[in-house]
DNA sequence: TCCATCTCCTTACGCCATAAGCTATCGTTG
DNA sequence: CAACGATAGCTTATGGCGTAAGGAGATGGA
């Protein structure tokens, strides 16, 4: 299984992402006629994968949904690589590009990092799809397309942009993970997120009564919470995003001291 | 399978994690001794991670690894969730906690932020084990309270610290993450990273000739590259670093802006 | 000595991806 | 119109996985 994927044979994969509709084949095809399609599959999964988490995603289930055997799959798509490349830009699909940029680039940043942030949260698998090799898919293209341009009147060098583009997707990713995952642990387990912190502050107040005295400041960290988990949930990020953005703004002064932050 | 796992039960998990070795049991045990202990199951279990991916961690491979059969872990270990609990636990007791603080909080968060993207490059099955609830184990713990150490003269609010926390904590795991998955599926596919990329780009340039057209940003973002491959990652990672402590700096400077930087 | 207890084993179940080979369908060609 | 060959989707089988169930043998205390 390996849920990390995103390794299907690269060539078939891009074929698949990147395909003008085969233009020679088709029409003269003895045989019965394919009662699937490659898009019915790959939407299929991302409803499955969707609905039941990336656990929950495989050929046998995909297929069911379509009312087939999982080896009728076999037929449009090579495997479960593959296939889960193709669900992966698809749904990329779902993001805009269109971010106000009126009122510069750090409203901007952070419409875009919200949004995707949303999309990450509406479709958590995608976050178990490895970024390592990307699939390079034309939809999770413009995706860092679309954050590039928003970035651009900051004028940083390349080798500067490369790190904070890196960083802002860590951050948008990792941020999201961990709702994510909390979420799915709260289906999988049956206990929401507050009761889980309960029953395992009540176990550690037992096992380990000393833990205020070793760690001192991880209880100080707990101070000034927000009203409600799923804000302070939502308030760490946009702190965080907002320490960020300051960094850029300080790495552009670096970058060109004598424009000063004029464009 | 689930590899995000890190759900065993909680009361277990904990109890095994902080266990006082067992104050009134043991001793007065009829039946063969023990020959296994958790302490060595973790440990073979970590050596399998460690070289075989956690793809490659299953039951089966943990007990070959001593000589037994799978089942008989089970007498130590309720299952494959509180195994790796332990093991994410008990690795952490690598990290070491007397950064020097000498020279100002950047230097010694560098220096955390470095020491902790090597060990997560030794170990990159630990970047699969989901940190959204967490295991709080005591190793883990201390990691924590070793930053909130090193950010302690930055006297941020605890709001903005939580932010700040999260972020340096994303970018390290993001960062590292991508270097493990690349490392790992050079190792799967047997082709190496360049020669992966090579691949995809030639393949890209068939299937997507005007990809210069529709994405000139990205490929902008590739000017000036660092002498070698993992230069440029290593370049990467960096300066976001830099990038995300200049706006902790920043925030610093908000907090308190009559303080200024002085101490 | 006997027995309760404990370790470790074998076996089995229900998942998973997918290889192999079959059947039924259908456009094409004789 | 019949026969052919390509094709879609099926059934079956293989070798993995985590782990439930239950049996065999060892061992300390009664």
């Amino acid at each position: 299984m390996s849920v990390f994927a995103g390794q299907g044979d690269p060539t078939v994969s891009m074929t698949l992402l990147w395909a003008t509709p085969e233009p020679g084949r088709a029409r003269t095809a003895p045989g019965p006629k394919p009662a699937l399609s490659v898009e019915a599959i790959v939407e299929a999964a991302i409803a499955v994968a969707d609905a039941e988490t990336v656990a929950g995603l495989s050929m046998r289930t995909v297929a069911e949904r379509l009312g087939r055997s999982s080896m009728a799959l076999y037929t449009y798509v090579p495997g479960k690589a593959e296939l889960l490349d193709l669900m992966y830009d698809r749904v990329h699909a779902e993001l805009s590009h269109d971010h106000d940029r009126g009122e510069g680039w750090r409203a901007a940043v952070t419409s875009w990092a919200t949004e995707l942030r949303a999309f990450y949260l509406r479709h958590p698998w995608v976050l178990q799809v490895s970024h390592a090799r990307p699939v390079l898919g034309p939809h999770e293209q413009a995706v860092l397309e679309t954050l590039l341009g928003l970035l651009v009147e900051t004028r940083l060098p390349a080798r500067t942009l490369r790190g904070v583009v890196n960083l802002l997707f860590n951050h948008v990713r990792g941020s999201s993970q961990t709702v994510a995952e909390s979420q799915q642990a709260a289906v999988t387990t049956g206990t929401s997120d507050q009761d889980w912190w309960a029953a395992r502050a009540a176990v550690l107040a037992e096992v380990a009564p000393d833990f205020a005295e070793r760690f001192p400041r991880t209880v100080e960290l707990g101070r000034d919470p927000a009203p409600s988990w799923d804000q302070q949930v939502e308030e760490t990020f946009m702190t965080g995003l907002s320490v960020l953005l300051d960094g850029i703004e300080a790495a552009t002064a670096h970058a060109s001291p004598r424009d000063g932050k004029a464009d």
